[in-house]
DNA sequence: TCGACTTTGTGCATCCGTTCACAAGCGGTA
DNA sequence: TACCGCTTGTGAACGGATGCACAAAGTCGA
């Protein structure tokens, strides 16, 4: 039922500092993961799935219970113990804790390879990430829509910004260009980058930055199998390369 | 310098550890760092710089610069005292250190939106990581090349990848068909895996995965934004440092 | 050759995050 | 109602990463 517990919501709870103050200790990993359970939460909510355990979930999340128990313990004391964690209602306590009650409006910068596939990407807006703008310096792409929205000029990008209330900017540009449009955003009043441009981007402290580097993502893979491949060397002789060992394709599934 | 070393390792090889036993002792969050130095190295050596003391280089790679010794320290002592780090030696033992000495052979999965962009992204093979097979279900792209390289049907996964000795998967399908696919590389002898699919893979020890999950990026922005929200809000009634008004382009933006 | 100056490499204290282990709390059952 | 088994929530131990501070080690100029 929709209507349990009568959660007013309407943040006339009792003014507690709690909720706030909490916010503030939980840490960045955490964060990130509690993202995660919100991911495969919404999965088995839409499978009709009502109730889940630490156990279930950790696994579905791929981490430890424990973690998965002291994640969760940080936005509050939500589960029945002996019994588990009502879906709906950690659902809606993460989205809040992250900050996901309200839309975050996005703009994309640069529409070449990647701008392109994320201006096409239709995963955002369900989530609560709209794309509003796009932007790029070629003169033939403005105008031109994309996921049906058109692109703007780079140089209307303040104005643009604004009247869209953007909150999220993300970065899709040349290296070259890439500081050079933090700096734009910057002034439009985004505080949050998201970068894709392999460069280290310099910002005010009050702006949030992240970055995905795809090539450092391979360079860390590739560690990883110099470092197997010298284990392996110091150990000599070798397990067949096996193609399935053990570990099937299944998980767990849909459990209505 | 061998002077002092902190006490056993649990090494199964007592002779000669040196670079391969250090490897292992890399902290993982090190490793990605020492990527993100290596790509700002390789930019100072193009521009003709040769020496770079841990005060510069931390500088341009936005990280602490005791940081940046200790990381430095974990793959050998390369500076020079009084002067610096010679750049060409740093960007060789960092590029041995991540196995970079070998090219690392690239295959994506799913030529869709983001398949297209990293098919055509010029990125990846000067650094090492040559994209040579790309695979799609839809026999419409089958045969058709982007960037350069003919699209496979998923079905001739295992038969390519041993072919043209792929290292790393790229798994960039829908999110109900990347564990599939996951499960194929796997059985192709794939031993890493970069998932840009929101879905958590089971994969068996041997292998390893990284996850690009753009949704949780956003999510963490989004959290850092609700937080910082509340921050004001506590503190609003009163005091508010400086004397701009929060909402629009606040008055710093300097960048040197 | 020597001494002053610069910068590295690292021991150590600290902090943050992970994991363990178990008491507390709850639903179900007799 | 009283008991029993299950699962949560968390205190505490642990381990890894971070940052400081300084001795060691080299350069450079006189
Ligand atoms: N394509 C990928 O798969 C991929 C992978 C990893 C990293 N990246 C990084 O992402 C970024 C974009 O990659 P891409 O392949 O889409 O490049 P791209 O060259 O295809 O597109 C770049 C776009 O940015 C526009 N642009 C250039 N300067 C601009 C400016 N000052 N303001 C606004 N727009 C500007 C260009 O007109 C172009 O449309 C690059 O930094 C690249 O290194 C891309
Ligand atoms: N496009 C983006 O910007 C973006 C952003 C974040 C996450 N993602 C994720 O990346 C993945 C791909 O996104 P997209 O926008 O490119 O999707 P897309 O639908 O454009 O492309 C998916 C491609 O995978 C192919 N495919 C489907 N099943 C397959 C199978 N079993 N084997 C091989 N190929 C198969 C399809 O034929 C299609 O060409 C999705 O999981 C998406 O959630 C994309």
């Amino acid at each position: 039922m929709a209507s349990q517990r009568g959660e007013g919501e309407t943040t006339t709870t009792p003014a507690e500092p709690a909720d706030r103050e909490r916010a503030r200790a939980i840490p960045e990993a955490a964060v990130a993961r509690l993202a995660v359970y919100l991911r495969v939460l919404s999965g088995m909510a839409d499978q009709g799935v009502t109730a889940v355990s630490s156990e279930e979930l950790s696994q579905a999340a791929g981490v430890n219970a424990a973690k998965l128990r002291k994640d969760l313990s940080y936005i509050g004391s939500y589960g029945t113990r002996g019994v588990g964690y009502d879906v709906e209602v950690l659902v809606s306590h993460i989205e809040r804790i992250l900050g996901l009650t309200r839309n975050h409006s996005v703009a994309v910068v640069g529409i070449g390879n990647l701008g392109h596939a994320l201006a096409n990407y239709g995963g955002f807006p369900g989530r609560g990430f709209p794309v509003t703008a796009l932007f790029d310096v070629d003169a033939d792409l403005v105008g031109i829509p994309v996921g049906g929205i058109p692109v703007n000029h780079i140089d209307d990008i303040t104005a643009v910004c604004l009247e869209r209330e953007v909150s999220i900017g993300v970065i899709a540009t040349p290296p070259p260009a890439a500081q050079s449009v933090c700096d734009r955003l910057v002034s439009a009043g985004v505080q949050c980058i998201l970068n894709f441009a392999p460069v280290v981007l310099q910002v005010p402290d009050n702006v949030e930055v992240r970055k995905v580097d795809l090539a450092v993502e391979m360079q860390i893979l590739s560690f990883h199998v110099a470092r197997r491949a010298d284990e392996a060397a110091s150990v000599s002789a070798g397990i067949g390369p096996a193609g399935n060992n053990g570990l099937g394709v299944d998980g767990m599934v849909i459990r209505p």
